[in-house]
DNA sequence: ACGGAAATAT
DNA sequence: GATATTTCCG
């Protein structure tokens, strides 16, 4: 029974994809053009605010993030304004997009979706596909697949060749090494090939997504989770991170929006969703209601000592 | 066209 | 220097 690898694929979507505990994971990172463009908002906010004039340019040096590889549009050439006065805010395929920001949480998916997949099956396009993550590229799951590969290559060294220790050596050492590689939890059967593990598969825990922002004028990203159950917070201590994030909603709606972070979610009746390009099996995107808390971190802000990994 | 690794850019 | 993006090769 622990060959039976042929048994869990014709399963898996029953298992997994459970509409209950894929809604809190969903995610939402759709770029601000994109939602601009596509002229969708917040579903959350009430539908008072009308399409707002599109403000310009954000302070002279701010460069508009950008625009998924798509490009539905009709015109390539953009040689006149918008109707009000937009300088620049049809993507261009110039534009490049923005560096992504993995945070933990982020990050903490894209290990579910390659714990549910199979180390075998985990690719960037199936990860991509299922982690739902809007504005999320096949390029940026690679990316990032790539690193986390060596990463978890990385640890198989140390615990096989570390030699005397046998075992305790790998939280210090990823901890120290991989800042955030070590905030998500990786699934054992990963360190040891020639083990599908194909059983049970770990409810994607809906942690509440947090949100890094940065003092200035940055773009906030956005992170966005419910937590049904019980959520285990065991990861969140570095969450300060002094990079350029992803922008989310950075049109504010009329002009009136709170500090620049984040973003809430229809909680109910999902409205339009055309911003997809890949009909997926695993495309079951249902908006859950999110949980927008900042310094989830606050608490404890260190967590020193490793925690109880009993928790799957 | 997809996947992986290296190189490059920020 | 680290991290993410981009490019090249299989």
């Amino acid at each position: 029974m622990r060959e039976d690898e042929s048994n869990w694929f014709p399963r898996w979507e029953e298992e997994l994809p459970s509409p209950e505990e894929l809604m809190p994971l969903s995610q939402t990172l759709i770029t601000p053009d994109l939602a601009l463009a596509f002229d969708i908002r917040n579903p959350n906010s009430s539908p008072q605010q009308p399409p707002p004039p599109p403000p310009p340019c954000p302070g002279g040096g701010g460069p508009i993030p950008s625009p998924p590889p798509s490009q539905p549009h009709s015109s390539e050439f953009d040689s006149a304004e918008l109707g009000s006065g937009n300088p620049g805010d049809e993507p261009a395929r110039t534009l490049k997009r923005p560096r992504l920001v993995w945070t933990p949480q982020l990050h903490k998916r894209f290990v579910d979706a390659v714990a549910h997949l199979g180390i075998k099956n985990a690719v960037p396009k199936t990860i991509m596909q299922l982690m739902s993550v809007d504005g999320l590229t096949r390029e940026n799951v690679a990316s990032h697949l790539q690193k986390y590969r060596l990463y978890l290559k990385r640890m198989q060294g140390l615990s096989a060749g570390g030699g005397g220790g046998g075992g305790g050596a790998l939280s210090a050492a990823d901890a120290a090494t991989d800042h955030l590689f070590a905030s998500a939890p990786v699934p054992h059967h990963f360190l040891h090939p020639g083990r599908p593990a194909t059983d049970h598969f770990l409810p994607f825990v809906p942690v509440a997504a947090a949100l890094q922002h940065h003092h200035h004028q940055q773009m906030a990203a956005a992170a966005v989770a419910a937590a049904q159950q019980q959520q285990q917070q065991q990861q969140q201590q570095q969450q300060q991170y002094h990079h350029r994030q992803v922008g989310q909603f950075g049109s504010p709606p009329g002009g009136q929006f709170e500090h620049g972070f984040l973003s809430r979610q229809l909680p109910a009746q999902p409205p339009p969703q055309p911003v997809h390009r890949m009909g997926g099996p695993v495309s079951a995107q249902i908006p859950g209601y999110v949980e927008d808390l900042e310094s989830a971190t606050g608490g404890g802000r260190k967590v020193l000592t490793l925690f109880p990994t009993g928790d799957d």
